[in-house]
DNA sequence: GCCGTTTTCGGCCCGACTGTTTTCAGTCG
């Protein structure tokens, strides 16, 4: 069982103890150790095994919640588990997913209703029943069937940082590679898909101990599910002379498959997932690898993130594909936290961290006193911020710091802190937070204010999204786009998994409107900074460039930009 | 439930908004 996989584990927990009501400091304890595991670098279960070691040297970890972790990995539940199960069915931790409900709610519906499942809550609302109950109305029904409706949309969906570690896990002991969605670096992913020359991996698959619910198994295909999460797999085995058209072929997407086998058949040639063959007399001309595919179809090869069938095909042809940026081109990194706020880690920790990932600079970028559950900062606080940050610098650490916040945007447009202790700061990330519901005119005119603001540097995950949870806020992009690249503010591109926002098509409209970028990985720990390949990966399906990117920029050429 | 002790029990994070309301509980961040 992987990290990630006993985080969850143990947040599901936290979850219905909620809504059991029980003590807010043991559910945080579950909380704080499944945070603290999920970011721990080794593996939970390797620890267990080895008798000379201790989960509980991991911070968070006591006693208790150390017999749980065994018994975890053992037998995939605990009796904490067990017993907050047998009292609420697991369904009503989808409720708890809706916007609007907390687990008081979720309690109220349980004990009243009997209500446990989406479509009955679903019905419940459209039946006007919630009104019926204390302290629940016409509003709160008509919010819940929304949540539900965007909740569906994106069920059954994976973040891109959960399936890649399944992939790299399951491609490692296969001796496979990924194609897919997950290859073209889509946000989300619904399920992996695999390919293999090794024909003993398909049995291999099948045995391994956390696949389960074989859904077909065959000679050169398997389907399952992996995990407690319950990911589709699908593992194919073929043919090394026809590797490059299966993987071209299950890369996709469907769009671009389509426009390819077109131009084919225009060409004389008809491709399938076997290779590429002439029509003429079904000899094959391609197929072992997907450069000599696409060569003979006389394009260029297509990096799979540009594979959408937006153009990408045209400019291969044209030879003007553009040269994508690459993780190995990113020297710093410009939005993370520290305990100064809501991260886990100190200035030093994070600096070291970003060192040894052979950065340049980093940007420490903490919260505005706005947000005040996370301990945002206020003007005193941020001009003595600035001064320690001078002090760290005095000595030669093998990596510069900037001073940074990242500020809230208020209702109004107004930044949270007063212009002159933000100007203290080398680095002024501008985010908006609260209020995401604004009428779209008025949330334009909010970040047309933000972004007219002398001492922004750049917009923080600039449409709000956090993925298969909140929908982007709505406003006039375009317009904002024009503003910021007139002002010469920056869009982030926020590679966190949960957020990837900017997404590729609007990265592609503001790059076309003048806009240049940040990749930031907006790390609340030190682990988190190595999220930057996420965002790097949508940046390509944005079809960015190292040029349109600032913190592609030596610190020498970085400290300039920062001058202008 | 965890942590850190001036060790074995006390402290751990809270402000703002919304609408369920007319004084405040629940949710969010």
């Amino acid at each position: 069982m992987e990290n990630i996989e006993i985080a969850r584990l143990l947040i599901e927990t936290a979850d219905l103890m909620e809504i059991g009501g029980e003590d807010s400091f043991r559910i945080r304890s579950y909380r704080n150790a499944a945070g603290a595991i999920e970011s721990y670098p080794e593996r939970i279960e390797d620890i267990l095994k080895d008798p000379n070691r201790s989960v509980t040297d991991i911070q968070g970890v006591g006693k208790s919640i150390a017999g749980s972790l065994k018994e975890l990995v053992e037998r995939g539940s605990f009796p904490r588990r067990d017993e907050m199960l047998e009292k609420y069915p697991p369904t009503a931790l989808e409720m708890l997913r809706i916007p609007g409900l907390g687990p008081k709610g979720v309690r109220t519906l349980w004990e009243h209703f009997r209500v446990s499942t989406l479509q009955d809550l679903e019905r419940l609302c459209q039946e006007q029943k919630l009104q019926e109950l204390p302290r629940m109305g016409a509003k709160l029904e008509e919010k819940i069937l929304k949540g539900i409706s965007h909740y569906r949309q994106s069920a059954g969906r994976f973040l891109l940082n959960y399936a890649s570690t399944v992939s790299e896990q399951l491609c490692e002991y296969l001796g496979a590679v990924p194609a897919g969605s997950l290859r073209r670096g889509r946000e989300t992913v619904g399920d992996l898909d695999l390919l293999t020359t090794n024909e003993q991996a398909i049995g291999k698959f099948l045995k391994h101990p956390q696949v389960h619910d074989v859904l077909g198994q065959g000679e050169t295909k398997a389907s399952a599910r992996f995990g407690i999460e319950g990911l589709q797999v699908d593992v194919r085995c073929v043919p090394e002379d026809s590797f490059g058209a299966a993987l071209q072929y299950f890369t996709g997407s469907k769009d671009h498959g389509v426009a390819l086998r077109q131009r084919a058949l225009k060409m004389g040639y008809s491709l399938n997932e076997y290779g590429l063959f002439r029509v003429k007399d079904d000899e094959r001309v391609a197929g072992k690898t997907e450069e000599e595919i696409y060569t003979t179809l006389g394009l260029v090869w297509i990096p799979p993130e540009l594979r959408e069938n937006q153009g990408e095909i045209e400019a291969a042809e044209k030879g003007r594909l553009p040269e994508l940026i690459e993780l190995s081109d990113i020297r710093g990194d410009l939005h993370m936290h520290t305990r100064e706020s809501d991260g886990r880690a100190t200035l030093e920790e994070m600096a070291e961290a970003a060192r040894a990932l052979g950065y340049e600079y980093i940007a420490i970028t903490d919260h505005s006193k706005a947000l005040a559950m996370a301990n945002g900062l206020d003007e005193k606080r941020v001009v003595e911020f600035a001064a320690q940050v001078r002090e760290f610098n005095k000595e030669d650490r093998g990596i510069r710091v900037f001073s940074g916040l990242e500020c809230d945007i208020l209702r109004d447009g107004r930044m949270d802190l007063a212009e002159d202790a933000l100007a203290e700061l080398d680095w002024v990330v501008a985010s908006v937070h609260g209020y995401m519901n604004l009428e779209p005119q008025e949330m334009t005119d909010r970040l047309m204010r933000a972004v007219e603001s002398p001492v922004v540097k750049v917009f923080g995950h600039p449409t709000g999204r956090v993925l298969l949870h909140r929908e982007p806020y709505h406003y006039d992009f375009d317009a904002v786009a024009k503003e910021a690249a007139k002002r010469g503010v920056l869009f982030e591109l926020n590679a966190s998994p949960e957020r990837l926002d900017l997404h590729a098509t609007l990265l592609k409209r503001a790059k076309a409107l003048g806009c240049r970028f940040t990749i930031s990985t907006d790390a609340h720990h030190p682990r988190h900074l190595s999220n930057m390949k996420y965002g790097v990966q949508m940046a390509r399906r944005g079809w960015l460039t190292k040029d349109d990117v600032l913190n592609t920029r030596g610190l020498r050429a970085f400290t300039a930009e920062l001058r202008k």
